[in-house]
DNA sequence: TTGAAAGCGGTACCAA
DNA sequence: TTGGTACCGCTTTCAA
């Protein structure tokens, strides 16, 4: 621990073991290390090889070097998913992790590549590096024509996108944020609300979700005498109690809050203003959160029913497989009113 | 759009453009692609073979292949982050996006694997594959001092564990939880509190801070004439309830929540249970959440000063330029109180 | 200023 | 049943 013993830490920066080590301490061909290490079955080995092998490959702390043998192979078995930007909540991540989980029950390799700070086209540049064999993108960084482009011309086999964008040449499946929107502002036009706001987050990155989410409250009020009046919030208390402060002056009966974290924020600020809710205002989030259970009066809200992971990992699959025999799919997304107090 | 256009998608299944065909299109050597597109100091290019490279290059669309690359330079430059498993608060994903980000600007491949589901070993082993020049284990997925071993014999220059655990042959990172526990703890006692409860969430993964969190509550009292109660509580509402219709039998007359999500949810099904706060029981969360604010009373929390993650991303580029000249380092996490209504 | 060629670590064909 | 060897795409001496 202490400085003095000074330990040759690297013992002359030992080299990595490469198959040709295991096979002379085998004393085999690396072509029979392969073999074994493989279990390839068009070829037989003796079972006292096998063992000979196999045991070198331990005593040395053999591991394959994977782009050794994608480039051999010519086709890599990464699944790249962007990541970054967004801080998702626990639906999404328990959504991702089971895509993972499945993707490698599948034997892809899945590589979370972090894109902070990187334009489209430089990202989807950097992907193509790694020649991923499909490329799923979850609406977190832009994809463009080019971008998609690019990728399939670097050996992607599928390139998916999820989200309300359609990106030309990629698989988009939608995940269509409106109908979260469609759903919470329904509801409020069934309780015969007419004045309903709909809250847009100022922070920047969920334009993404929030710009869909008005689109589909918009859709729901369409044709009614309803109208929808879109509000700017920001997720501190300050910016709600100023929201608050002239709220009666915008006259809504309603208001649709993004989700239940600005709706929580948003009805807290309400009620310190002496606005009642849901006699005078009500309330409606998004995302289900237990926490919202815990206000008085509780939060209604928007259930999302993401797809399975497993589901898109079979679609990936299939894709990759044939990338011409991907038909449309339905919707990944469902959404369904969970009504509670405040409305 | 349609079905019958049947357009020729893959025209022949083009092959993936490589070096050779940028050298052929612009009429001169693989080694002459490879120097302009480096920019190679080394060696001079004229202006006008520069000029056709690139087009050659633009026009094919070609991107370089990265596993090729690294065959041949002899090492990666992947940053390796183990993820899955935890589903982690705003907090953290901040962190992890910040140390991203910087690890890029320091010219890394930041890699973050999803091993949700492997062994200690087997993880290790499939990172391995991958040649990492460096791997910062954020404590989601154990990792052995085997697990280590192979690591560095398959390249890696760093392996870094931010945790409590030490782990052989790592350079493990102080993040130490326990601080969390005896902050909030401390501030109970110095309340006059003697009798505190400390939760212990039954979600399987989150052990790895709640143990930590707890014995810090322990390392609190000790030498003093108050006691700490473990008491274990499930993420919903049944549970929250159970273990307040048996409050008043424990006697205790604080509780150190874990983390402010399970603070407001015992908080609230302690007030539906007629226990008054904080007269006759202190409530104290951790991480500063916004939300913990909008109850009634406020929650008192620990703040958790996370390091940057360029500090950490600086680190690691220490290490793997010189493995040897890594010193010891002061905790990465700091804990402060943020007293508010509910203690 | 440019090109020829070796070689990184595997895999798979063909021959023995 | 095993070994020899060509080759995947790229970088980098060494020669021209």
């Amino acid at each position: 621990m202490s400085d003095t013993a000074k330990q040759p830490q690297q013992p002359a920066e030992r080299p990595v073991p490469t198959s040709a080590d295991v096979a002379r301490l085998a004393g085999v061909s690396r072509a029979t290390v392969s073999y074994v290490l493989n279990n390839t079955s068009a070829v037989r080995i003796s079972e006292p090889t096998r063992v000979r092998v196999r045991e070198a490959a331990q005593e040395l702390g053999y591991v394959p070097h994977a782009a050794a043998r994608s480039l051999r192979a010519g086709r890599t078995r990464i699944v790249l998913l962007p990541s970054g930007h967004i801080p998702v909540g626990p639906l999404y991540s328990r959504f991702l992790n089971e895509l993972q989980w499945a993707l490698r029950r599948l034997d892809y390799t899945v590589v979370q590549y972090g894109s902070l700070g990187l334009g489209a086209d430089e990202a989807a540049r950097a992907w193509a590096e790694l020649r991923p064999v499909a490329v799923i993108s979850l609406g977190e960084t832009a994809l463009t024509a080019q971008g998609v482009e690019l990728l399939k011309r670097s050996g992607a086999r599928a390139v998916v996108t999820l989200g309300p964008h359609r990106v030309e040449g990629a698989h988009s499946l939608p995940m269509d944020q409106r109908e979260i929107g469609r759903c919470a502002v329904g509801h409020l036009l069934e309780r015969g609300h007419r004045r309903i706001g709909v809250v847009v987050p100022s922070e920047p990155g969920l334009e993404l979700f929030s710009t869909p989410r008005l689109a589909g409250a918009r859709k729901a009020v369409a044709g009614t005498d309803a109208v929808v009046e879109p509000l700017e919030l920001a997720y501190d208390e300050s910016s709600a109690a100023a929201l608050a402060r002239r709220w009666r002056g915008l006259g809504l009966d309603a208001v649709f809050a993004y989700n239940d974290e600005y709706a929580m924020l948003l009805m807290r600020a309400l009620q310190d203003a002496g606005v009642e809710i849901p006699g005078e205002t009500a309330v409606v989030g998004a995302d289900n959160l237990l926490l919202g259970n815990l206000l008085r009066p509780r939060l209604t809200t928007v259930n999302i029913d993401m797809v399975e992971g497993r589901h898109l990992a079979e679609l990936v699959d299939a894709a990759v497989r044939d990338p011409s025999e991907v038909g449309e799919r339905r919707d990944l997304m469902g959404a369904t009113l969970v009504r509670r107090e405040s409305s």
